[in-house]
DNA sequence: TTCTTTTTGATACGGTTTATCAATTTCAAC
DNA sequence: GTTGAAATTGATAAACCGTATCAAAAAGAA
């Protein structure tokens, strides 16, 4: 039984509800992208390049694409590049970004998800995910 | 005097501080961007295309920087453009964005920048600005 | 007006992501 | 296990957004 097994049936269920294939790239990218808390398909490309030199970097993004759809994966767009953000691994984080140095703090307030909930559900809304990100000065860049 | 001599006032104190000069197509992009909630590079160069079709896209983007510099605008990445939001108008706006048929919400809440302020002191971090959208089903698309 | 500095507009460029398409792989039906 | 229709892959071309470049024009102080 792998390490993955939860979130290999999730994508295997996505799969069979759209009529699409489980193919070794998909496990192999699965397998390490769950290792990482974000990475971006550049980064990806570079580190499975080892395992397998064929691998190319347009299947990454499809297949990066293919976990957001699936809901394992969130899509941010930092800077020119795309975040791709795990969202299996642990409750979901935010990110306190400094706009200096790039410094990234990841963090988590119940309160805050409770009043996004209530925001949500006075509009009729019901919440799949979210993202909130603070941008600022570090303690270190503010001097 | 104009309908947006405050801001324009921004502006200029932030070109002498810069050495920078008041231009006619500077005073015409803050005039048409600060009657926006937010505004693409691309949108406001056809919307501008009317009244100066020899306005370049370039400059359009420069100017939006600009304004983001002098803290009259404040970009924002969403999808794969970038959206130069109007902060001078009104309190910062977040967003309830539906996962199905694309709606948007926005909304505001002060407990929860209250809460953002709390969680970046603890840290260290001095916010500057900050982003929080909400995913998930509107209560037609729920059904 | 003059002269220096900044800005503009047109366009080339760079980096990221998607589209294209022939060859390959998957997988359900035999 | 073969077969065959349908999906996927890999390589690369193309699209897209935003920035850099640079000669010509405009701003603004002297």
């Amino acid at each position: 039984m792998s390490k993955h097994a939860k979130e290999m049936g999730v994508l295997k269920e996505h799969l069979g509800k759209h009529q699409l294939k489980f193919t070794r790239q998909r496990e192999l990218i699965l397998d390490a992208f769950l290792k990482q808390e974000h990475i971006t398909a550049e980064e990806m490309y570079h580190q499975l390049a080892r395992k397998d030199p064929h691998l190319g970097l347009a299947t990454i993004y499809r297949t990066l694409n293919l976990f957001c759809e699936a809901g394992l994966a969130q899509a941010r767009h930092f800077g020119t590049q795309t975040q791709y953000d795990n969202v299996s691994h642990k409750g979901h984080h935010d990110h306190l970004i400094c706009t200096s140095c790039g410094k990234i703090v990841e963090f988590e307030n119940c309160d805050i998800e409770r009043l996004q909930e209530e925001v949500a559900s006075r509009n009729g809304f019901t919440i799949q995910t979210h993202r909130l990100e603070l941008y600022g000065l570090c303690s270190r860049c503010r001097h």
